[in-house]
DNA sequence: GGGCAGGATTGGAACGTTCAAGTTGGTTGA
DNA sequence: TCAACCAACTTGAACGTTCCAATCCTGCCC
């Protein structure tokens, strides 16, 4: 094993002091270029590299964001955060931060959590998705000014914190649109009950696209919760509806999969358009509206980057396009 | 904002020593039990918390271990990183450890990225997944003494580090045993080519049921890469051969998944059953050899924090029986 | 040539913890 | 009676970095 190698090493080796070694890495500028190089050249050849505890201790600062992982929820729909994942973590070493992970049941736990993390590790930021109406996670970060960006709109007031979303209404807008272009003028959409501002959301791009073409929503509309047995049971329903509709949107892929399972035994042939584009779709070849998750992931660093590094400028919004993607059923 | 409350702040509250805190904390058994429900009363107190910075840079110890996370691969297989990730987080929360996520194009900056992460934030350890045969990072790590576990036999020499695996061929052996069971003893399979530990051990596993109840193996065996495409050839090119099978395991769910597409559109119902228990396979309902996840996620840290805080002994290995799975197509 | 401004560099101190080497005070044993 | 010992606790130093204040140059002007 190589002997350690310090910020005193380096000093001694380029013949300057501590300080200036240390200003060659925070402020370049203020050191002459000629020492610069000197400096630079000691820290190749030793193979230096600043320890992140000491540095911590005296900055008190980790370089360190965390992000929650959930405990997987139905299964279908989670693989959604291994792509996020892999996104935050692969544009926050760009920029010079490490992705540690936590985990909580509930929100009053997350909230203990952050404060062990905080007091504990220094962590210098947090990444949180899934909020919800009113969240008390982002609640009590606010309230401590504690530097976050959530993945997902807070419905409430929309300008209160830095956030990163999607516009799922864009998508099922698109995925609508694209439908009515086909010649399916009753294209019917099975979503969630009202109440989530992600499923409103979805629901009001579908009825968007079908109003600018002069077609009532209202009796093409379906509402059920997530899962695949539900969606089969309300793509049943709306199949038995007086007018039934041609094509369906729906505001998830299990969603869309129940449905398609119902359409499959009633002999129906109606193009279905799931959300997420999960890999389910992919493998059994349904559309879906696809988020970009990488380019989410990597706004979301950027935010907070920007909250930490940054000069002080207030919080800000990002909303991504999510992208249609056509498959044909095998 | 409180004030920030360090092991000085308690040894003050407490009228005891800096050092006396610092026992309670790390070696109870030597402080008198009076004082050290004075010290704990304290912290409970002041709500304190030790700076793990402080305590890295003495101790050269960050309770940090790391996992990369994968650019996601086929997507359909990929999923099962999610629960893996989640069941380490948990685990290793309890163990008082926590988890850094990396990524890497490829081994080699995999391993300049674990220079990095140990010189510049002392990571404790790693959890490797994915390992091949003659592992670049293995052999890099096991050179310098660094603690790590993988998830995934070393196929060449079994005892030379730590590592969790879930025994494949126990797996495929059951689905095998299950079909029999139900009256198919031509069970047919279809695994990746030979040269992959993992995929040859899933094989040897149907052929081991197969021997057992006398029947010959060799004319039910298909080799094709992994691919749903790939699943679907290579159970057409099964049903055309003279004795064709009755039944087929399949060395993953994508293969699976082919292989129903094709019995589907040729009208045969010949009972199928995949591997990795993914969400698509829950979703179309395709029966599936599960592993345990959460349970490898947990043996993965046992195995782990034992090099780190155990008393010395050699490395150990988990060898975990997966579970298999019944469902009905819809 | 002496004074001065300002950029470049330096040395001491501090962050919060644990290690190593103490100091106390009480008990044992010859 | 006093040395030796032990348990319980304390004190000073060190980990590697950055902040802060001080010092050293260098060139310029009068």
């Amino acid at each position: 094993m190589a002997e350690k190698v310090t910020i005193a090493t380096v000093a001694q080796h380029a013949r300057v002091s501590r300080q200036t070694v240390s200003n060659v890495i925070n402020a370049p500028h203020i050191v002459r270029p000629e020492t610069r190089q000197r400096v630079q050249d000691a820290i190749v050849t030793l193979g230096y590299r600043a320890n992140q505890a000491a540095r911590q201790m005296r900055t008190g600062r980790s370089r360190l964001i965390a992000v929650r992982i959930e405990p997987t929820r139905d299964g279908i729909n989670g693989s959604v955060l291994d792509r996020f994942l892999h996104g935050l973590t692969e544009t926050a070493e760009a920029s010079g931060y490490r992705v540690m992970l936590y985990t909580a049941a509930d929100d009053d736990r997350e909230i203990a959590t952050y404060g062990d993390l905080l007091s504990a590790y220094d962590l210098d930021g947090f990444v949180i998705t899934g909020t919800d109406h009113g969240d008390p996670r982002t609640a009590w970060l606010a309230e401590r000014e504690i530097p976050f960006v959530t993945f997902g709109r807070p419905w409430d007031h929309l300008q209160s914190h830095s956030w990163v979303d999607v516009d799922g209404a864009a998508g099922t807008a698109a995925a609508t649109a694209h439908l009515i272009a086909a010649g399916h003028r009753r294209t019917g959409f099975i979503g969630w009950p009202a109440g989530s501002g992600v499923g409103d959301d979805r629901r009001a791009g579908w009825r968007r696209a079908l109003v600018e073409t002069s077609v009532d929503p209202t009796a093409l509309d379906a509402e059920t919760e997530d899962g695949i047995a539900e969606g089969a049971r309300a793509a049943r329903e709306l199949l038995d509806r007086p007018a039934p509709p041609t094509a369906l949107v729906c505001a998830s892929d299990s969603l869309a999969l129940g449905a398609m399972q119902t359409l499959r035994t009633a002999g129906a042939d109606l193009p279905v358009i799931g959300f997420d584009d999960t890999p389910v779709a992919a493998a059994v070849g349904l559309s879906s509206v696809s988020q970009p998750l990488g380019d989410a992931a990597a706004r979301c660093v950027d935010l907070l980057t920007d909250l930490l590094d940054g000069p002080r400028h207030g919080p800000r919004q990002v909303l991504l396009r999510p992208a249609l993607v056509l498959r044909h059923p095998a």
